[in-house]
DNA sequence: CGCAATTTACATTCATGTATGTATGCTTTT
DNA sequence: AAAAGCATACATACATGAATGTAAATTGCG
């Protein structure tokens, strides 16, 4: 078989996005051959090189399929953040730790992004790509923070800044750790505590930035 | 130069471990030759090989330099935890965020780890290491948090194995992230307030796990 | 002199990229 | 509507370079 129609095609491509996923979190992206994930996708070696150019833009593009969920998620959040910033937020990271306790390809690409991947200069779109969506997903957050402050859901004093920035990390964090031992909790049960044991030091205490250190 | 005498040979292998973890930050650890490493620490590859077996080895070699003073820490945790459980974690992730922020050898390692590093098979003994010493910090932390809840510090419902794995998660993502973007704000200064932050949740609202979620 | 520490030289393996082959689907023309 | 022509979607083969591990050679210390 040789010649294959455009849907078919398209399968070829997901199905070596599919193999990528896989081998990438078996060998780690540097020391993963492209014949590997040919074979694992029924194809030969050539088909990889059709679709992409080379293994850098095919993990761009497993990290691309990935990540458009929680964009989606964003882009919900400055329409409706008017109302209750503060849920809004609670909201945005619920959903991020629930996509990624239930979907098995979410938790393959973290696992990857976390721990099977070399993030040098060959990869550096992927790089700016990642700050640029990191970029936007802190500033959103913080308006966010910004408007629970002028509500009064936060107290005037609050680094919004930081409150971001601990909240990020503390999502990073989780998602990091919970993907290497995804047995040791329910993460789809705990989100939600977990979640709202942080808020709820926002709204006690939280973190004032002194001057000149931001 | 050929023959050096036995303090010199202890320096060739500081000078590899020193140049090991700059060529591992800068290329990757999979991506790595071990002449560059050779070449930087002022040797040749062969003088690689009479002190490691392998990459594997120099990199855990290169690990267990680094690690070395946070498991002091915890040594330190068992002894005086009975007076103010809460006051010893508090100083606990304040010293490790503290000395990340102060030392450029402990932002390059955890950048290495973080970011240039793909924990696969061939990387088993490291990855063992990591396990087990998670493990222990964080069964030593759940301990103290016991304390706490025991000592009326945190309220009588609290999930200490959430909180820990929380706390935790949140050590690791403010690590993971402000390695990546060390100017962005000064840890040294924040470490503080973004602690205080979360502790303060914990105290006002612990994460409470539903049953057989954990 | 024998061993520790390091260099040099060598063989081998292995993945990559590319160049080329090829057959089929698609399109256009008449 | 049928056939030709072209682009598509791969497969195959090859050349190349690069890094590894080991074996042998070298030299200075105890």
């Amino acid at each position: 078989m040789v010649k294959k129609t455009r849907v078919e095609a398209l399968a070829t491509r997901e199905a070596l996005l599919a193999a990528a996923l896989q081998v990438f979190r078996e060998r780690g992206v540097t020391r993963t051959r492209l014949s590997d994930v040919a074979e694992r996708a029924g194809v030969t070696r050539g088909a990889i090189y059709w679709h992409f150019k080379d293994k850098a833009e095919l993990f761009q593009a497993v990290c691309e399929r990935g990540t458009l969920p929680v964009e989606a998620l964003l882009a919900q959040a400055s329409l409706n953040a008017q109302r209750d910033p503060l849920a809004m937020v609670r909201q945005l990271a619920l959903m991020a730790l629930t996509q990624l306790a239930q979907h098995a390809d979410t938790q393959a690409m973290f696992d990857v992004i976390f721990h099977k991947c070399e993030f040098t200069a060959e990869l550096a779109p992927v790089v700016a790509k990642n700050d640029a969506d990191r970029a936007a997903c802190l500033s959103q957050v913080q308006q966010l923070f910004d408007q629970a402050v002028a509500c009064g859901q936060l107290p005037p004093t609050t680094d919004t800044f930081l409150a971001t920035h601990g909240l990020h990390a503390y999502m990073v964090g989780l998602m990091h750790e919970w993907v290497l031992n995804p047995e040791s909790y329910d993460l789809a049960v705990c989100a939600e505590p977990l979640i709202d044991c942080y808020l709820a030091g926002l709204a006690t205490r939280p973190p004032i930035c002194p001057p000149d250190a931001g």
